[in-house]
DNA sequence: GCTGAAAAGTTTCACTTGAAACCATATTAG
DNA sequence: CTAATATGGTTTCAAGTGAAACTTTTCAGC
């Protein structure tokens, strides 16, 4: 496993590579289960995910628990008004705030992705044992700190 | 670890998006340490990384190499051509055929960048023993296997 | 209260991206 | 041979993206 050569690089055994890889064919996969069917695109099921389990969000915390930029969720929140999927109010103590919430019509369609969602995710861990899947999320969190823990450097 | 509810879904916890913002840091970072300095997009250098390794790619062998589509490449492949850090000529056999390799100052900048890349990953991978990153490195593989297990479904 | 700085979102602009159409060369079938 | 098909690569076009500028509202200091 060990490849110690400094002066090669084998773009298939770099892990960035790899993590970049495996991210896109599975962020592919799952799209493609939910954006023809729903019209709806990753970012706008980023933040229907996030507002179906914790209601009542502004739109700037939706970007941090997404890690969607600002921009983007602007733009994902205005497309699920447009198309219904989204009530936006304005919080009445900071009336730059938004507070938003699906409407009726969005909650059906996160009922009904959920499901589709949780299933591929089942689907591709069926590769995995219990104590695998266990391993990779600590590894996967592991990383995580790694990457916080350099911030700045 | 379990999470069973199968109406609910924390995005926090959720495999492919965990894995895809795991990627995008990991991509971004590494990034900045060489598109400022070498004028190198992310693209460009995976390019360069594969005819590094394996000079007298055509383009269609790069794209394989790299998972990227043919536009990507023939862009990026074009813009190293303008800046001088790759030389092109054609296949005498096949001369739709590109035969792609680094020029001088193309095989300098990689030679600086593999380090610097190197030095990332290792960095990162600090964070786990040697064991884990062995084990992280298997699990990975077992995800790509259950991705292409399923390629059609 | 006012003025200046900060915060929440939105808009703009320049750039990237991927799908589909396209061009040139190669191959195959008749 | 020549027509039809396939292949390698490029161009076009429509959509997506992020950084920076901007608007509106709030807050802090005086």
């Amino acid at each position: 496993m060990a490849d110690r050569d400094p002066d090669s690089l084998r773009l298939e055994d770099f892990l960035p590579y790899r993590l970049s890889v495996l991210s896109n064919r599975v962020s592919r996969t799952i799209a493609e289960r939910y954006e023809e069917r729903f019209q709806l695109s990753m970012s706008e099921w980023r933040v229907m995910a996030v507002l179906g389990e914790s209601p009542g969000l502004s739109a700037g915390e939706v970007a941090v628990r997404t890690a969607m930029d600002k921009v983007a969720v602007s733009r994902a929140v205005n497309r699920l008004l447009e198309t219904g999927r989204l009530e936006r109010q304005f919080s009445d103590e900071d009336r730059r705030r938004s507070v938003l919430q699906l409407s009726t019509d969005g909650r059906k369609i996160y009922r009904e992705v959920v499901p589709i969602a949780k299933a591929y995710e089942s689907e591709l861990l069926n590769a995995l044992s219990e104590s695998e899947s266990g391993q990779l999320n600590t590894l996967i969190d592991r990383l995580f700190e790694s990457l916080d823990a350099r911030v700045s450097a």
